[in-house]
DNA sequence: TGATCGCAAATGGTATACCGTTTGACGATC
DNA sequence: GATCGTCAAACGGTATACCATTTGCGATCA
């Protein structure tokens, strides 16, 4: 079943790791993207460094400037708010349908994303705490069973990554997705949607306290 | 102010006249759309277009087949059951921050918007009306103003400019936009946000109505 | 000293050419 | 007559080349 001819474009591989590159930290807002630069960074020519571009412009992960290079983009705080409402939305329906959808194979695969996060928790590795979270999301988004969710999801899930991909209290994290877990379980639709606000809640306070810190440090 | 420079790379530009044909239903579900036919008629080299067709892609009115000519999408009930589920939970959100946003000069702008529906409705003329109508929930989105909404709003809207591109009842739509402009006039985020809900319940029936026709007819 | 103008380099936009895979029809085989 | 293999054409993926605009710095002048 693992088969499926994975052929990967070669843009689609561009984009991928300079996504990667973005979430991590290892290009900075503002930092310029060139597309000769790209190109010959990672052994392509510019055709699929372009179309890579274009869909980190369309995640949002970066601005692009007709004519001139593109930038990573610079979120504000009013862009990081619009985030976190819009997402809200989203995550209220996701749960409230993967609470609804949930099934026995799929609540064992959700507890084992969530064992490998807590793991990477205790060990202190907040970059595997963070992809597991990102993975344990993926998985609910998976379970809420709507392509358009899932599609919208990706959009935002990538600068909701960039934007909590530092620190955080990782034990925190852990527990409320533990409490989101529980609450698919029992199918109480509800209740996950309520979770699932609060759960962006405390990482919208936690990226507010994260970019004070880095403005202060600035000064 | 107008000035602009508005330089539309023809990546846009094809964009834009593909979609348009796709959603006034020149090009047909399942049609092909091979880049070098489209570079051919439209008069530009394959890039531009082979940029274009990402786009579409990402709006989800393209399927593109890796390694092979991409098609005009097919949606079937999931997708649009989908679609309208989705689409309620933000819309609900843009109406609520559209209440709460809301200007008197925009006020103006978006009852200029409806007369013209209304005039297009009363014409007969559905084509005008529809575009009149997305321009009013385009206004509405501007209203919000939520950059990530508008996003959002942007890959599906048109989708659903596509579902209900043909016909439903011009007048219904007419009054419920009515309705809708009332209650952010009144600044009733509550109200707004519920007749938005509403209102996508009987364009889902319209469409399914459609749909039913449609299948009805081909057999 | 500081602002302005101009020009060369940088850079994105597009066209063209070539390559490997996929398609689909034709013909051989059972 | 149906099925399967084969092969040329179709098609998307990528590289390269060229053009127009933008950038940014250095020369020039107030």
């Amino acid at each position: 079943m693992t088969s499926e001819q994975s052929f990967e474009p070669e843009a689609d591989r561009v984009a991928r790791i300079v996504r990667e590159q973005i979430i991590e930290g290892e290009r900075a807002p503002g930092d310029r993207l060139v597309e000769r630069d790209l190109a010959t960074e990672l052994g392509v020519s510019r055709v699929p460094v372009r179309e890579a571009l274009r869909m980190l412009v369309a995640e949002g992960l970066v601005t692009p400037r007709p004519r001139t290079w593109a930038v990573v983009r610079t979120f504000t705080d009013a862009d990081v708010d619009d985030l976190i409402e819009v997402r809200s939305a989203i995550e209220t329906l996701t749960f409230r349908l993967a609470a609804e959808r949930r099934s026995p194979e799929r609540l064992t695969e959700l507890e084992a994303v969530l064992d490998r996060e807590a793991q990477a928790a205790r060990a202190q590795d907040p970059t595997a705490a963070h992809r597991a979270g990102a993975d344990f999301h993926e998985l609910v988004a998976a379970t809420a069973a709507s392509p358009l969710l899932d599609e919208i999801g990706a959009i935002t899930a990538s600068r909701l990554r960039w934007l909590l991909g530092q620190h955080l209290d990782l034990q925190e994290m852990v527990d409320e997705h533990l409490g989101l877990l529980g609450a698919i379980r029992a199918g109480d639709g509800q209740e996950a949607a309520r979770l699932a606000v609060e759960h962006l809640r405390t990482s919208r306070d936690a990226a507010r306290r994260l970019r004070a810190e880095q403005a202060a440090s600035r000064h």
